[in-house]
DNA sequence: CATAAATAAGACAATGTTGTCCTAATTAAG
DNA sequence: CTTAATTAGGACAACATTGTCTTATTTATG
């Protein structure tokens, strides 16, 4: 339904916006989401290159959100990713009919239109803001299931 | 975000429908949905076997629905040939928390939700009945843009 | 029974997604 | 200026999706 490579972006925006505005390495990243690293790798450099992340190389570098956890929605990292695919012109060859789509494709990009209206008025900040506490096994308040979102301490 | 399987299953669906209850040759399915015949032909085997269509072998034979249209929605559809991945455990590998996702796994999970309660909702025949004409190119009143689905006059 | 019309099924190819690994490029700090 | 910590990027591999082709198997009909 959704990738893999949406969901692996969106546990690290949501890693990135529980320390916002800091930067991380995408080793702490990979280690709090679990996402393999090298393909974690990728991952933000395509947020980046989506202007959702900003990079800093060398020594004491990282990644970090470009705007706010407030002025971020899921949808934004969704559609960075891997667009959710909007059915705008009939899937059949015939010319484009814009807003007369078949009843059956009408019905099609009225789904996905209600899942992007879902993910559009979600902000990370209404993400991080959640009451559930949700770790039955853990008591760290964490958005991601207790994979080790509390901030760093102090520097190790 | 919807595969392309399953873009070609409903299309199919749809125009059994149309002409429901009646058998449709592969060949006859094929033309009026463009989808290339040998992999529609798969798509029909997939949804025979998962019980949305039923089959009759050689001369005179075809494909038709199991249910009446009225019985069948898009998502019964959808689910036989690629279930949406509803999120019922929390993607990380902690112990599986029922009801109690992360809440930013409960956001994907809602947005999922509401896209399968759309289809869900809508039964073939409901897509049939819908008045949108819908085809600027040709009078043939449709439900898959014009494209060949106005039931067979006669017997060749 | 022979034939032609159909679906069923398997092998194969092309492409996309997911993932790994190695080498470059950048940069802070001693 | 050298070193170590980082991100950037390319080559490659494994697997899934999409698509084609060929060969069975079934079945109505003359």
């Amino acid at each position: 339904m959704l990738s893999q490579t949406v969901e692996y972006a969106l546990r690290a925006v949501v890693y990135l916006a529980s320390v916002s505005p800091d930067a991380q390495t995408t080793n702490e990243i990979g280690k709090a989401t679990q996402v393999p690293l090298a393909y974690l790798s990728k991952v933000l450099q395509g947020l980046r290159q989506e202007g959702i992340l900003k990079s800093q190389r060398g020594v004491g570098g990282g990644i970090s959100l470009v705007r706010t956890p407030e002025e971020l929605t899921i949808l934004d990292v969704v559609n960075a990713v891997e667009p959710l695919g909007r059915i705008t012109t009939c899937p059949l060859g015939l010319a484009a009919h814009g807003a007369h789509l078949c009843p059956l494709h009408k019905r099609m990009d009225d789904a996905i239109q209600v899942m992007e209206q879902a993910f559009r008025s979600t902000t990370l900040t209404e993400v991080l803001a959640d009451p559930n506490p949700s770790i039955p096994l853990s008591n760290i308040r964490a958005p991601l299931c207790g994979s080790g979102t509390t901030p760093p301490m102090k520097k190790k």
